[in-house]
DNA sequence: TTATTATATAGGATTAATTCTTAATTGCAA
DNA sequence: TTGCAATTAAGAATTAATCCTATATAATAA
């Protein structure tokens, strides 16, 4: 999904840059989420591999995808699954998230508000609702390291 | 959150309006959450009001919630908990979600690229990363209902 | 090529969190 | 006040992640 270099060399890289071993499991894994482009869980990925790749446990998949995000070669994105966040604010505002602690803080910007939904995008889909969501280290966070 | 009205009030005028029973649970909940601006998970709500209302379940908070949400009373906004969704795609890219089926479709956009991080936000925290968030129905939902 | 060894894996156990089930309670309309 | 549909409490069941540990193996050097 980086370039249309073959998956396994982008993954030898990263994998040889953090001393990590190359083995069949995290080439399947790679191989499998660089053709997906539905955001999938660890569990999607598991259930698509044990076809081809019937030893492999679930343990594998989950522990693997988050070594990916740790050395950069994905991401972990916003998802609506469990525990659920609660926001008791209706006003229109904007999202900080840390990417240490998980803390959410309201971000107040007009011109954030302002930003425009283009049209091809109104045309595919019933937009109802829009933000910015920043994401980074926060105050807290930075004092500790 | 929504005005200055007390809470209760606000609750009442959108029980009454979805035909629901006003009951003193519903009431401490929404009083719980109407106090934070940390987004807070079920369970942390559940343990904030246990103190004041022994009698609470855990079950009771945590339907409450989702029921909120469903009349409008709050959002789930994006969180990180489980299960992570997990993202191939490196490129500078946003996400609209489908509030019906969850699912996460890539939006590619100069546009949302180009919008800027404020001053005052940089100042308040690291910014490693920005994405514009949209939600709303999809095409399959669409047609489907 | 073979031996060595630190790393990684499989599979099952454990933990964490939500959702379901059911019997008792209660808000509220009549 | 009464009757009853909606709501709740409590615990069971489910779902999903993480941990544990014995075994296997990729990478390196002899
Ligand atoms: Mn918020
Ligand atoms: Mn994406
Ligand atoms: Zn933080
Ligand atoms: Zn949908």
């Amino acid at each position: 999904m980086n370039t249309q270099r073959a998956a396994v060399e982008i993954l030898r890289e990263k994998c040889v840059e953090h001393g990590l071993k190359l083995t069949p499991q995290r080439i399947a894994i790679y191989e499998a989420i660089c053709h997906t482009t539905d955001h999938p869980s660890a569990d999607k990925i598991f259930k698509k591999i044990k076809g081809k790749f019937p030893s492999m446990s679930f343990d594998t998949v989950n522990r693997t995808l988050l070594t990916f995000s740790a050395i950069g070669l994905l991401k972990v994105v916003e998802g609506h699954g469990d525990p659920k966040r609660f926001d008791p604010n209706l006003k229109q505002h904007h999202h900080f998230r840390c990417i240490r602690c998980n803390t959410i803080i309201d971000v107040y910007s007009r011109y954030y508000d302002s930003v425009k939904i283009p049209q091809d995008i109104q045309s595919r889909f019933t937009v109802l609702g829009k933000r910015v969501v920043l994401e980074g280290i926060c105050k807290q966070c930075r004092k500790k390291s």
